[in-house]
DNA sequence: GGGTGTGAAGCCGTTCACAGCA
DNA sequence: TGCTGTGAACGGCTTCACACCC
């Protein structure tokens, strides 16, 4: 672990190459940091911030060189291959995240889906073959997977869970509205999407009844 | 607005909400702040202080009464009647999202679909009807939707916002990777799929360093 | 004794302020 | 002059600590 970052700014970082890559492709090779606040919706400082744990340099006059940014935050961010990605439980949610992760970041691969259901099984979603669920092991195993997206019924979600850790992952996406219990050399990024929507609606209220 | 809640202990109410209905499912009447703890993987004095700003009181020997704090929440963060919420973009992920929030909180309701594309429109989603985007306006005022659901892909984003914020809209919840530019009165919450996986691609990369 | 309610302290991410530099 | 790099200050959320109560 070279450097530490916090879970904030590496979402930042995330999105900052996003932009850069837009803007790369625009054929722009300097940024300074106050036009990536500006996109982003945040202070200038907090970039120059976060781009100081990239090590990357800037320069008082030109700004940031884009090529450098992209570099430093890959190499900070990235492996060398592409990272193999499971996803398990191909129900309505789990088959759109498979469309929706293909043809994101390519570094980001999902190689293989599961199911219990048995129709599911043997079939192919968004270009990704479905296998059953006790394939998962081996699976995680040979393609040394270490992250899995979890889509799953809230009533499976720990069982599934268990199963991913044993057989070695160590990073969690999980959809299921539940809690996961899992060891602590174990991240889990949970995505509670009911309780973003009563957020969203909660202050929409209250955003609405503020207006003048 | 009665009380000011913070973003992260309006996520958390929603959340103790969804384990107290299943606690009074299982008849139980009364919970002591250390089980909301342990469930919510927090600590039991965070959950006595988000308790605080509900207003309900706890009973040294017996803890708190579930009814009492089911009240207590859903009188704080709902409304009355049934919320109106719509959706625009039914792609994929849209059309699961339809799914998936139906049958969750019986108090969101999604009351209309919107899609640019003509083949989608009138087609009923998951029980919900398709519009043409530019019946939006009309809807959001017949119905006083303040709350959308955005799902249309980035380039698309900011200009269905606006419109959306012109015809009154003034929560969004938002899946497209981009940052949306609206007036003060109008609360975002951004759910960036691409930026979550990274991250915990990243940090399951880090947490497998750090096993022993 | 064990749990609640809450002032006070702590922590960590963000912002400020400014020296240094092109 | 205007931007970068960064120590210092700030602020808000979380945790501590403890009085009070059953």
């Amino acid at each position: 672990m070279p450097v530490a970052i916090s879970k904030p700014a590496m979402e930042r970082l995330s999105q900052y190459r996003r932009y850069l890559l837009h803007e790369r492709q625009q054929k722009r090779t300097f940024v300074f940091s106050h036009q990536l606040a500006a996109m982003m919706g945040i202070t200038a400082s907090l970039v120059r911030r976060d781009i100081m744990v990239t090590g990357c340099m800037g320069n008082p006059s030109k700004g940031y060189r884009i090529d450098d940014l992209l570099d430093a935050i890959a190499q900070l961010v990235d492996t060398e291959e592409p990272t193999p990605i499971i996803l398990v439980g191909l129900g309505k949610l789990g088959s759109a995240l498979l469309g929706f992760f293909r043809s994101r970041r390519p570094n980001l691969r999902i190689v293989a889906a599961f199911d219990t259901h048995t129709d599911k099984v043997g079939r192919v979603y968004q270009g990704t073959h479905c296998y059953p669920l006790d394939e998962l092991p081996a699976t995680i195993h040979a393609q040394q997977v270490k992250t899995a997206i979890l889509c799953v019924p809230s009533e499976a979600a720990q069982e599934v869970a268990d199963t991913l850790v044993v057989a070695g992952i160590t990073g969690l996406l999980n959809f299921a509205p539940t809690r996961l219990y899992v060891p602590a050399n174990v991240y889990v990024e949970s995505i509670d999407l009911t309780t973003m929507l009563e957020k969203t609606v909660f202050f929409a209220r209250q955003h609405d009844c503020a207006r003048d």
